[in-house]
DNA sequence: TGACATTCATCGCTTGTCCCGATAAGTGGA
DNA sequence: TCCACTTATCGGGACAAGCGATGAATGTCA
């Protein structure tokens, strides 16, 4: 016979009201349950622990050394529940989400904030990375989800679509392409261009080329992050092209933009999971009222 | 449905060895077992602690969270209930008992200090009261039992004969009484008398007065405590009487002891429990044992 | 690429045990 | 000595726990 949460619990309730049946009538079961419950106790202690009398219970010697090591068991039990549910109730808990760093200070700080307001509980950590760094965080468990653009398949990730955005054009305030409601490549490409290093220039350059022989994308200067060159672009050292989901550093810098067809270039996002594991409810909270919170937004009429 | 212990240890195992078979093999159950008891866990809980394929177990964010908080419980509760075996084997407890000052530190103390080299744990605590004080004590709960002479039936108290020993001459070294090996009271009572305050003298005046008129116990000094009095009869001051469970304190004052006739006065002595009242395993070991050791004296041959 | 080995999940079935109601037994008070 | 009240015991019915068998998923090796 082994010692059970519910002897336990019988034997602190008895302890304190000191009477079997008001005991048994406060744990919701009946006196001659409560009887055996204790019973059963002192079975598997193999000492007796109450003292009882038709007239009276107190607890033995014994008794009285074993209360408050239950007492303190069954308290830290209660505890341990609680902070489940409050995880559970997004009271509490963490997210960790990777992100590049160009989303983790715009978009991402948005959502973050109304989310944190929603949920104060909940601490919501952005790890701004490159992107070439989102997939391995999520992979080596660092975070709890990621944010990148399409990638092959993989087979321990999830990959769940957040948005699919053309790029716009960058253009600092008056300039002369503002004037236009609308832009091509072709118009767009005759100006300075500033452009980020690596993998970024090089597609768009293919896809563009691909689009047209006419269009070549050489970006007069290169820089490695997005701010920099929006900054750049705000003193009007050129224009750049960037997706609108980075609507609010765009007005912070005070630029304009201006949708590129001819062709349309689009960016996929998702959101990358690891397909092994549960995600915490917070995260699993944030990833939902982030694909809402996406989902809201009218990217199309981010031309201004 | 409600969290239980066994899927608490469940959980835990299974965390240590990352493998619900492994964990079953530990746990002695079934792995099927095993799953159900999780499952019913992340039930209770309302929310999933372990990721799980059938090629990798590891905890979930919250499941992390949860793994500290129950370990612990499971470690206290262990703690708690070898706290209990402690108790029940004498690795620990303690005892308290109430005897009249003279036994305190005669019988008693030669009965203590040899218990307490057979449990070293176990903390005998001596309460040395006046006589009438004892009754109150165990009563009142103060102490585990008493000791203590014949007393009117009690309700609440259970008295167990402890023992029933004849009064004897206490006399100083080469006292002229000495020479007798035994002696009748109207010898003894021809010589300066030290006896006791109270109903001491007063029930033994009274008992030797009716068995002869001849016999008039009648002190040349009254004092409070048996222990002075042995001392003054160690100083040539007078003779007086005791009972011979007192022996390892005659000795020390180099006292002679006679055995005393016509009539032969005896004392009963009781170990006195609260009727209500189960005692500590320490304290039931440590009633066994005076009991056991106070059958084995021969008090009779007590007149060296 | 496919068969195999390994691991966890699911499903009936049986066994045991848990709890309840009824009733007995014990105790203090009138 | 009876009554009121409290705890202990007992028997039966319902429920659950655990087992074995089986299924499903996944990594491995030929």
């Amino acid at each position: 016979m082994n010692v059970t949460l519910r002897q336990l619990r019988a034997f602190v309730t008895l302890a304190k009201l000191g009477s079997f049946t008001e005991a048994a009538t406060a744990l919701h079961i009946t006196q001659p349950t409560l009887s055996g419950l204790i019973k059963e106790l002192e079975q598997a202690l193999g000492v007796q622990i109450v003292n009882r009398t038709t007239r009276k219970v107190e607890l033995s010697s014994v008794g009285k050394e074993f209360l408050p090591l239950t007492a303190r068991i069954l308290q830290d039990l209660d505890e341990a529940l609680r902070a489940i549910t409050d995880i559970k109730e997004l009271k509490s808990g963490t997210v960790r989400v990777a992100a590049p760093q160009l989303m983790a200070c715009t978009l991402l700080t948005d959502v973050v904030s109304s989310f944190s307001q929603l949920y104060p509980g909940v601490d919501v950590r952005l790890s701004d990375s490159l992107v070439e760094d989102v997939l391995p965080r999520v992979q080596g468990g660092e975070v709890d989800f990621g944010i990148g653009p399409e990638r092959t398949e993989n087979r321990d990730i999830a990959a769940h679509l957040l948005f699919d955005m053309p790029f716009v054009a960058v253009l600092p305030q008056q300039h002369p392409l503002t004037r236009h409601e609308h832009l091509t490549w072709a118009e767009f490409l005759g100006h300075p261009l500033i452009s980020l290093e690596g993998e970024y220039t090089q597609i768009l350059r293919r896809e563009l080329h691909a689009a047209s022989d006419q269009l070549n994308y050489a970006p007069t200067k290169e820089v490695s992050f997005m701010t920099t060159a929006l900054s750049m672009a705000s003193a009007g050292l050129g224009v750049t092209v960037c997706l609108p989901y980075a609507r609010s550093l765009l007005s912070l810098y005070q630029l304009q933009t201006r949708t590129l067809s001819e062709p349309t270039v689009r960016r996929k996002f998702h959101l990358l999971v690891r397909k092994d594991r549960v995600i915490s409810p917070a995260a699993q909270a944030f990833f939902d009222y982030l694909l809402a919170y996406v989902a809201q937004q009218k990217w199309g009429s981010m031309a201004q």
